[in-house]
DNA sequence: AATAATATGCAATTCGGTTGCATATATTAC
DNA sequence: GTAATATATGCAACCGAATTGCATATTATT
């Protein structure tokens, strides 16, 4: 992908284009898995990890990246669909974890079934993590 | 449930009885939600905090507690079915997470849909989580 | 009751996440 | 293009959860 399309994209989000944010963006894009804080300051060391920090926060708010759930303590962090918002997030794939390399990736082509909740119980998101061995390491 | 009961379900999975275990088993069984370590650190003061975290990890090796992934950070813990074994977990029911008071719960009766996924790759465990407003909170 | 194996408490460290503030940079208006 | 203004960045510093080593206390066994 182009740099002047990675800028297309932040500013449609409607952040500022910056060095950073340019460089986290191509990241996410030119990555299969999802990344991690730690990811991207071992790739980016140039930029201070709280400016990273950032960076990623203001992509979660304007709805860029999504955060997946994971049983590890580290945060992670997957591209959304363009049919995200930042009001409204649709993020119904599945999430596979490898055992063996610690990859997060999303299955795109894996869609989550539809799901109920008991009598009482207002569902917002749902999220499948599924957890094993990726195709690289079997 | 009676303390002996607890003491016999610590046993039973090859762990020696003491009085942290014993007493964290027992707030495992009457909370009908997931527990995190901090959770634990409020309701037993009286157990240092390391001694918890080593009880909770004693409990996660024998298979008694399984880790509930979410996605704040912070570890939560929920109890296993008699199904689960230190090499084998069963959790193919639904973790709910309540947006409103953070509570986290097995929802024990909804059970997972089948998954497949990509050809390549070797499953091991799903986990399911859906996040909405629990009926305390509605 | 003695022994051996294990759990606990304490001190201390690591690491991810987070905030405040001064400075640098991007956008807007001219 | 330049000036003005809003926003992003880097640095220092802090916080809380997770983790380890070690001396002491406790459990299970004989």
């Amino acid at each position: 992908m182009e740099v002047s399309e990675l800028k297309a994209i932040i500013k449609s989000h409607g952040l500022r284009v910056t060095d950073c944010r340019t460089d986290v963006m191509g990241h996410f894009i030119k990555n299969k898995g999802a990344l991690s804080q730690s990811d991207l300051e071992k790739r980016l060391e140039k930029y201070d990890r709280v400016t990273l920090y950032r960076t990623l926060h203001s992509f979660l708010d304007s709805g860029i990246i999504h955060k997946i759930p994971n049983d590890t303590g580290i945060a992670t962090y997957g591209l959304c669909h363009n049919t995200c918002s930042p009001e409204k997030h649709f993020h119904d794939h599945i999430h596979f974890k490898c055992n063996s390399c610690g990859t997060i990736e999303c299955l795109d082509d894996k869609k989550v079934p539809n799901i109920t909740v008991p009598l009482g119980y207002k569902m917002e998101h749902v999220n499948l993590i599924v957890d094993g061995i990726c195709a690289s390491c079997a």
